[in-house]
RNA sequence: GACCCGUUAGUCAAGUGGUUAAGACACCGGUCUUUCAAGCCGGUAUCAGGGGUUCGAAUCCCCUACGGGUCGCCA
């Protein structure tokens, strides 16, 4: 039989990188062995669910690459059959229905909690005779149905990463299975839906660890077939606390909007939690497929570096093809109102041509922009510090007559300017930084940067003699 | 509080009884260079603590400490 797995988000937040990580492992399992990656969404929780939620989440799935073989399907369209279950529970008298009332429970496990006692409900409807359900029915209350379960002797969850994980029954409870609106609680309907969509690995985050016995009791009572556990670790915030809002980024499409490439975040994601067992860091999604194992994944929760992070990515801008780099920085030049909406291929040529030239010193598109813009608007000041220092009244002079000479330049490519700037500096008998730094400046407004010659031929020979002659001006107005 | 999982440098981590305890990010230095990066070369820094077991322990056992998770009509 083929391995079966699935990703089972609730639709009431965007996809979390933990969530993502958890995807990702799961898809990775199943492209490995040719087996399914189911998607399921788990929407019981009525009130907190969401369309626009599970919009983002589709999305951030597919941006990453993890496509899936079946589904999504939606637990919330799936009633009839936790039903039918709840049902054949009640019959079997697996099962039990419960009145009390949400403040009595929490009361009493409160109460539990400071004796010191397990907070285990204590099963006082187990036992209610016709009449007594019929008057706590006249009287207006919706049971919830709760599941019998045995609190003698130990249940092993066998876990493909931590192998046996012993839990006494005593820490076990009559669980609630149906909701008093009758929507399944979410280890019946987590169960029932595995077990009929035939999940042969649950793959998912630690937290789940503790339930697992809840769901073997589940398990054994409806009759199902186990499936292999496995339990990753968590990632954390760097303070070692939940990842959350007040860390910075946590959903994927936050990355995706600050320039982040889906290859960086997959790469990074696999490394969490997941070592190859080499040297290698680098590994792009089609290797993980082969190199992915459970086994190797670790048991301790790990950090969330973005710093580590944010290195891939300025690794993958500058190896993932130029083409699709520039496809995906466009939108965020578009952002900046600096490339049209409905750019023609000539402006794709040239915002090509840009990228191609900043991309290998930043780390995010984001940056990209930012080391970009002088390419496109002339509407920027000369660096300050910068210009003090090289916007001397000796430099418009050397501006000007470079100007003359890249005139001539013909034809105006990088290497030619750059053999016109190195002769006239030769000529003038100047160090060629005297000339080149000024030109930097004046081209670009800014002290650093790509390569003087390549950003001379992208920019074109008029815009840089406009840009020269326009700072030997600014340099004579500001002497005066 | 009870139960479960965990603990190798600041972070990710390799390591499964005998290693100079890998590698990566970050950091520091050098190199290259028209700038800034990158690259290349080098450096600082780790076995939570305590007991065992053993000729020998990061590795096996126990205890303690610390961190995380669960104990919801959330998932």
């Amino acid at each position: 039989m083929s391995l079966r797995v699935r990703f089972a988000p609730s639709p009431t937040g965007n996809l979390h990188v933990g969530g993502a990580r958890t995807a990702l492992f799961n898809w990775l399992v199943a492209r490995q062995s040719g087996g399914q990656f189911i998607l399921r969404i788990d929407d019981t929780d009525r009130e907190r669910s969401s369309q626009e939620f599970l919009e983002s989440i589709l999305a951030a799935m597919k941006w990453l690459g993890l496509d899936w073989d079946e589904g999504p399907y939606f637990q919330s369209q799936r009633a009839e059959l936790y039903r039918r279950d709840a049902e054949r529970l009640l019959a079997e008298d697996k099962a039990y229905l419960c009145y009390c009332l949400p403040e009595e429970l929490a009361r009493q496990r409160e109460a539990a909690l400071k004796a010191g006692r397990p907070a285990v409900y204590d099963g006082r409807c187990r036992d209610l005779t016709r009449q007594d359900r019929e008057r706590l029915e006249a009287g207006g209350r919706q049971p919830v149905v709760r599941l019998k379960v045995s609190r003698a002797g130990e249940t092993v969850v066998r876990d493909l990463i931590r192998g046996g994980v012993v839990f006494n029954n005593e820490v076990l409870d009559d669980f609630i299975i149906v909701k008093s609106n009758g929507m399944p609680a979410y280890n019946f309907a987590c169960v029932v839906d595995d077990a009929l969509m035939g999940i042969t690995h649950v793959i998912r985050a630690e937290e789940h660890l503790s339930n697992t016995p809840r769901q073997l009791a589940l398990y054994r009572a409806l009759g199902y077939a186990e499936p292999y556990f496995a339990h990753v670790p968590m990632i954390l915030a760097p303070d070692r606390s939940k990842l959350s809002k007040r860390h910075g980024a946590t959903s994927v499409e936050e990355y995706r909007d600050q320039g982040y490439l889906p290859q960086a975040l997959t790469n990074y994601l696999a490394l969490l939690g997941w070592s190859p067992g080499t040297e290698e860091e680098i590994i792009p999604q089609e290797e993980l497929v082969k190199r992915f194992s459970l086994e190797r994944v670790s048991l301790n929760p790990s950090i969330y570096d973005l710093g580590k992070l944010t290195w891939m990515n300025g690794h993958y801008l500058v190896t993932v093809d130029l083409e699709e780099i520039t496809s995906r920085a466009l939108p965020f030049f578009q952002r900046q109102g600096l490339v049209s909406q409905n750019p023609s291929p000539k402006e794709v040529d040239y915002l090509r041509q840009v990228v191609g030239l900043v991309r290998d010193r930043v780390k995010t598109l984001v940056e990209v922009v930012d080391a970009a813009t002088y390419f496109f608007t002339d509407d920027w000041d000369y660096e300050e510090k910068g210009a003090g220092k090289y916007f001397t009244s000796e430099a418009a002079e050397l501006l000007a007559q470079a100007g003359e000479r890249l005139a001539g330049v013909e034809p105006f490519t990088a290497e030619a300017a750059e053999a016109a700037y190195r002769q006239l500096a030769e000529e003038l008998g100047v160090k060629t930084p005297v000339l080149f730094h000024p030109t930097r400046l004046a081209l670009t407004g800014r002290t650093m940067g790509p390569g003087l010659f390549g950003i001379m031929a992208v920019l074109g020979r008029e815009k840089c003699l406009e840009r020269l002659s326009r700072a030997a001006v600014w340099i004579r107005n500001a002497a005066e």
